[in-house]
DNA sequence: CATAATGAGATACATGATATATCAAATTTA
DNA sequence: TAAATTTGATATATCATGTATCTCATTATG
């Protein structure tokens, strides 16, 4: 999620889906929030055509669910679910971070530790939409480094699916750091030129990054979400 | 691919999404087939709208490419885009497998040999397609055993991009079975409920049926295909 | 209290209009 | 004369608009 979207040249559904996709990690939306095809028409300026095959793209990725002829909106993961999303990220994230070290020079990462220290800065203003998309730029932009672009397809899908539920429960269950930030291990282990420490250390950020998420989706999964 | 598509109560656009599919892994639609919405609506006696909605579908899932004012069609991988995908297949479908294990019985391994005995006759018969949709069964039934719903999302998504190609080559590429065929260590490992022989069996199946692919792709890469 | 009818709201689809990319032929130019 | 460029015709995707249909909630009814 490079900046806010301002894209031309492409198609109009191609655009709103740009828009929504930003929107949906840079915590403007939460689970069960409901879109409407007519409304987001008219506040964009557009006919409902491309929304309707925007918000189509997006019910195949997983981030919206639909009820044919009655309702869209943002989906609501079960706790299975979210287990099921974070197993499969273990296998995919720590590759592609090993992948990467490759194309890893020491400006990079410099950048890296700068977009740390806005993550940092951001949680504890409590700026949580920042801190989002901040973590999200720290692991992509190393995933990105790995060359290879549709193992980074998949694991943007997989994000956009997870992104609304870390909207929702970021302000109660982020990390908490008793020990040192699973983000400096990473660095580290680039700077060591270490790939398994490195891919180790995407492991542990995203075990240690979703247990209290875990144990916060644990304790209100019987009476589901707002 | 569970049998040809006799789909019902669903959205059009869904329909329409589900045919294609089969198509594209069943050998009908080779890597640069044109795909036009007028005619296909017309065909299909639907208006262009769901047609042009199911193909937005592929598109995003890979399996087709889109010159945006101008043409669809299949989309053609290169080589190093092929390879990139099995990369990715390697990391997940040998989990899979191995999570299918525990949902594993007798009954299910007799199925999975009758499949199989229809892949080599097929094969015999030079039948390609049916083997094609036969090999698609072999491996889906046991990663659907997996219970990981998302996960085999993704594969089915790895598969239709792969599938058009597959169906190009398979005459000329299709393993050559100097040893036993690797499915008979699947089916091996199934009865022994040992499961990391059997995500072993599914790697190398994998390694083994893509090596005469990659060997006839990179023979005709510089040229391309037509 | 359970069930059926009714109505509002939203999506799904069909139809029609527009813009744009490509290709080929004609024209210009070296 | 040959090459390059322009120009126009054609085909196609893209988007806008209008209509039909479906779902659910509410209310009426047995």
């Amino acid at each position: 999620m490079q900046g806010p979207p301002h894209i031309q040249s492409k198609s109009l559904s191609a655009q709103i889906y740009a828009q929504l996709k930003y929107q949906l990690m840079a915590a403007r939306l939460q689970p069960g929030d409901r879109l409407k095809i007519r409304d987001m028409a008219q506040s964009l300026g557009t006919s409902e055509t491309p929304v309707r095959e925007a918000l189509l793209q997006l019910v195949r990725d997983g981030a919206l669910e639909m009820k044919p002829g009655y309702y869209i909106r943002v989906r609501r993961l079960t706790l299975q679910e979210y287990v099921e999303l974070r197993e499969i990220r273990l296998l995919l994230e720590p590759h592609a971070a090993a992948k990467a070290l490759q194309n890893v020079d020491d400006a990079f990462i410099a950048e890296l530790e700068q977009v740390h220290e806005t993550l940092i800065r951001a949680e504890l203003e409590k700026d949580y939409p920042t801190a989002l998309l901040a973590n999200y730029e720290f692991h992509f932009s190393v995933y990105r480094r790995s060359e290879m672009p549709q193992l980074i397809e998949i694991l943007e899908r997989l994000w956009v699916q997870i992104g609304p539920l870390l909207n929702f429960l970021y302000p109660f269950g982020h990390p908490s750091y008793d020990g040192p930030h699973q983000h400096l291990n990473v660095i580290a282990a680039l700077r060591n030129r270490d790939a398994d420490a490195l891919a180790d250390a995407f492991r542990d950020d995203l075990i240690e990054g979703g247990r209290s998420f875990l144990k916060y989706l644990e304790s209100i999964e019987p009476e589901k979400q707002p």
